[in-house]
DNA sequence: GGGGATTGCGCAATGT
DNA sequence: CACATTGCGCAATCCC
């Protein structure tokens, strides 16, 4: 199915997949951000983010919550960190109030964690730049997607088209080589005959 | 820098990080999966929700990390759909005491929904999965990326040996040609003198 | 600054 | 049952 002969459209959208240059790209798996903050909290803690009311409670309840990832240089995916330490990553990321944190340079960042500002959750203007961004999120996800198949595809094509152009080489690096001879016979000989060029071809 | 001699080394990896095939790619962005049981309230939902916050404070403590998900089946990424449902996904996920699920088609279901195997949250053992299934994630998503920047690499590199090939396949045609030319005026001519054969080249 | 685009991450469902 | 994949939402960041 489809035309064989339409490989160059495949190219042609690879390389619209790639405007420019990518940004930078990490390149570096770890250590791309420093994630110390990384993500997710549970999610209720902005209620309060440092405000007084809700209360101390939270500081204290909340604290189960507080957990996952600290962002730990986790080099490896070794798996005995689990055991050695049960709740390892488990640290909250909140970035405000999280008072547990290593505080290596404390001065790298801004710093300013309490007063922040309690955008509050469940305020419709939170839900509805939520609700935008993971459109975004999906669709750049989509797009990522359609560009890693292209590329493949490309791959493959390139990868097609490449052993094609190395039996054309071969072909005609044969056809040179018998002109060659034909020639250097004649050379010797100083040309006699009328034998056919084609025919060895 | 690296010697330019090894370009099939990538090829190497590249090779090795496609070891059957892809099995079946979605090639469909959208309705890849139904989705349609997921949920999540917005964690808080729980809370109050309308209470006065401090209130009673998420008294519920432990649903504490109630979050995401609603897989609505977002047919596209039409943002209209945000004004139309503010809260939208929120639902909530724990899956064990959530009531509120709609009864439809109870039979289809093996109907358990209430006690149903309360993994219950901060179980340890539950903590114990979650933790290993992130180490799984993120190394399966290290290979990815990898295997993406290995593609790329791949691709270039075979952009850039077709471009040679071509232009070694224009260099032979060409001497080719010019071989071919030096012939047909001998054939004309009985060949007489001794011309290079080489020289044009 | 504000809004979309990217990206790392954890969760849960599902595949192997 | 353990690990691997994958879709998704969240939050931080990037980049206009």
């Amino acid at each position: 199915m489809m035309s064989d002969s339409r490989v160059s459209s495949v190219i042609q959208e690879w390389v619209s997949s790639y405007p420019g240059q990518p940004h930078s790209q990490p390149l570096n798996p770890i250590a791309s951000n420093q994630a110390a903050q990384s993500s997710q909290m549970s999610q209720m803690d902005m209620i309060s983010y440092g405000q007084s009311h809700t209360g101390i409670i939270r500081g204290v309840t909340d604290e189960r919550v507080a957990e996952q990832m600290m962002g730990l240089p986790y080099l490896s995916y070794d798996t005995s960190c689990l055991s050695s330490n049960p709740n390892s990553g488990t640290s909250n990321h909140h970035q405000t109030h999280a008072g547990a944190q290593q505080d290596f340079s404390p001065f790298l960042l801004p710093r300013a964690p309490v007063t922040k500002r309690s955008i509050s959750k469940d305020s419709a203007e939170y839900r509805l730049r939520r609700e935008r961004n993971n459109v975004a999120v999906r669709k750049s996800r989509d797009k990522a997607r359609r560009r890693i198949l292209l590329t493949q595809q490309r791959a493959l094509q390139l990868q097609e088209e490449n052993q094609k152009l190395q039996m054309k080489i071969g072909q005609l690096t044969q056809e040179l080589d018998t002109l060659k001879h034909i020639l250097s016979q004649r050379h010797l000989q100083g040309g006699e005959d009328g034998t056919p060029q084609e025919s060895a071809i």
